[in-house]
DNA sequence: TTTGACATTCTAGCTACTGGAACCTTTAGA
DNA sequence: TCTAAAGGTTCCAGTAGCTAGAATGTCAAA
């Protein structure tokens, strides 16, 4: 199977196939012409990356679970731990977004939005007294944008 | 004002506000020496910089922001629709979230997590059917991880 | 004078891809 | 059989927003 039809059943683009091929995922055998040649097994790995890729587990962690999921001795405790730390994870970042959701919604109300230059928005960012106000230093910070 | 006084009445790490310069966010003069010299206005436009990230809004986003706040005919409807592509943004983050959240909590629930290997939570992620059964295109993942 | 704290520039690395160039192979049609 | 298109290959560079570290210069206090 070529890496076209591999994309297409693993539901990943053909860049992020050789991508994983790259750094150790998945890596395929390869046909005499030298195209990539994927097995029904690479085909199921490659499935296992994009559903758990998707559930917002890191490559690191996919990494892990992909060698877990091929370990016929693999303690389900150590799956449970791994998906623990990602809904943790998951959990702060939630609480993050909806305290910022609270203060972006609340400057946005008070904002006219016309054609004068006064904005509530502008002078909260403006404030001096904006890092006391949320008490935020800047690691705590968000680690990606939304 | 040396750097690290700046760095520290904004609120930013010395290596961000050298960054902030590169990118020509905010570009103090220089003394003899050769050290930035950084004045009122310049700090004033690094907090404003340290608010509105930690507000989400990302550099080019700030950048507009800064430039609104520096224009006395701005009009405050131009900030407040910024304001609010960023809002949606974060609500459309937040609704992904929690449907990731959700379907993570399930699979932990149901994973006993002892020292055998049979677990749902790698069940699910090799499931032939993980991607109808969710209904996602590898372009809908979220952006960022968490 | 020396030591240490601070400043400078530069390069490289992080995540997880993505785009594009230059080139090779296969396949379908005239 | 020739040709053109579609697909494959590798490699390099770029994305966001910093961050780490090396090599070096400057300044203030003991």
């Amino acid at each position: 199977m070529n890496i076209s039809d591999a994309a297409e059943q693993s539901g990943l683009p053909a860049k992020t196939i050789r991508y994983y091929e790259e750094i150790g995922l998945v890596c395929p055998a390869r046909a005499s012409n030298g195209y990539r040649a994927y097995q029904e097994s690479d085909i199921h790995k490659l499935k296992f990356l994009q559903r758990s890729r998707s559930l917002g587990f890191s490559v690191q962690d996919c990494r892990q679970l992909l060698s877990l999921y091929e370990n016929r001795n693999r303690a389900s405790a150590d799956v449970k731990q791994l998906a623990q730390a990602r809904l943790d994870d998951i959990d702060r970042k939630l609480g993050e977004l909806n305290s910022l959701r609270d203060a972006l919604a609340a400057l946005i109300v008070a904002c006219r939005g016309d054609a004068r230059p006064d904005c509530p928005i502008l002078n909260d960012l403006a404030a001096d007294d904006a890092q006391i106000r949320d008490g935020e230093s800047p690691s705590d910070r968000l680690e990606g944008n939304v």
